[in-house]
DNA sequence: ATTTATACATTTGTCCTACAAATAAAATTA
DNA sequence: TAATTTTATTTGTAGGACAAATGTATAAAT
């Protein structure tokens, strides 16, 4: 197997001992199953350990922290921590930054996840959420245009009636981006004004009283006009 | 209004400096606009700039640098990068780490994605698509047991097909976690074997002459067991 | 012997200084 | 002008120092 063949030659990018002790740690807390509240050794422990500076440690720890990783008492030492999913996440949605792309694809993200939630909330919803619901839907004026805050409001209680925080909290963090890509949408195209509209009152009603198959052809020709073109609609 | 309340008393959580600037340099890339490319200030000046030592400047820099917002070449200088945004959530994707809870509502994403994909699939599937995920269901022997390398083949090649880049690097990095609450499954309940199970090949079928209806409802059919119940079913 | 007071050890957070390495720019020389 | 040398710049890494505060061990007092 002498082959020439050594890699894409690209990823030689050396890291630095930073990125390595925090790769190390990572792996060190994986292998040795660390749980939440278990203590971790201290910093010169390490960094002896490890032969390097107590500054490379810490800089590999203060990302670990960021992350929601690992926690550090003062003077008391450092323990696991149970991360949240979506912190660094969070730290990097910045429209600027993101590329286009990534704008455009975070926000078919949302159509799938709208389109995919239908038999989630039928087994979760409550009265109360309908009730809720449709406070959302009454307070809106004009049935067509829906006002920003109506759109959020309503969108929002709809992840949150699928009972999943973990759902709600990602759709709670894309919504910026949805609201960006959104904005480019209205700028660039002139909406083809669908014939029928189906408002969020006509999905509170197949909501309260249809299927999850109805919810779902409304949900789909409420956002028709951002779905790509399909063959057989 | 003075109230005696002063907040939930716990999050008095004081700040580190590293927290402090971290948050700092953020907001100011936010409030400048900062885009890919743009040079940022040096370290010293940034540390003399915000009264706080290189250390604290270096380990907020850090955290931004393992999330892929900044890089740094070593005696050139930083510049803003542009982040990939699921970096520090690969990082935290630690079963032992991660909650119980957080993990099954990790899986039940994975249900409600799959439900969505349809119309995607049906808009942007290609012969050559097509073919492979033939491919992928022909090398099955077993027609109701999928092995788990088929398993993952196949449901990776499906999010593939959507042609959204992010949504197929959410899959991967989700899978591990989707394997691993499969297991717990797996271990826990006594499978109710479904009477006529909607099996991979079926669903290619669907996919290759069916509708995007007919697949989802073939796609509900094969991951039935694992959705919570649902009065109409 | 029990309680109280004191001293000590521990550990993170922050600051400081120093230097290597390597590149780009500037200055010098041919 | 061209080639060479020098210098300045900036990140990466090392190592020392100390404050603060907490828990623990030790000493003192009743």
């Amino acid at each position: 197997m002498t082959s020439k063949k050594i890699g894409t030659l690209a990823p030689m990018e050396t890291l630095s001992m930073t990125d390595r002790v925090e790769n190390i740690l990572r792996d060190y807390f994986t292998e040795n199953k660390f749980k939440p509240g278990d203590a971790l050794p201290n910093e010169l422990d390490m960094a002896k350990e490890l032969n390097v500076s107590r500054n490379v440690v810490r800089e590999a720890l203060s990302r670990l922290r960021m992350l929601g990783m690992i926690e550090a008492r003062p003077r008391k030492g450092m323990i696991m921590a149970q991360p949240d999913l979506f912190t660094g996440m969070e730290k990097v949605l910045n429209p600027f930054i993101l590329g286009q792309n990534s704008l455009n694809e975070i926000f078919e993200l949302r159509l799938i996840m709208e389109m995919g939630i239908s038999e989630f909330l039928f087994a979760r919803k409550t009265d109360q959420d309908l009730t809720a619901l449709e406070a959302i839907v009454a307070n809106q004026k004009d049935p067509v245009l829906a006002s920003k805050e109506e759109e959020v409001a309503f969108h929002g209680k709809l992840y949150e009636m699928t009972g999943n925080e973990t759902f709600k909290r990602f759709q709670t963090l894309l919504m910026p981006i949805f609201d960006h890509v959104f904005t480019e949408y209205s700028n660039k195209k002139t909406f083809v004004e669908t014939s029928n509209p189906v408002t969020h009152y006509d999905l509170f009603l197949f909501l309260k009283n249809g299927t999850p198959d109805e919810f779902r052809k409304g949900m789909q020709r409420h956002l028709a006009v951002y779905f790509p073109v399909t063959e057989t609609s």
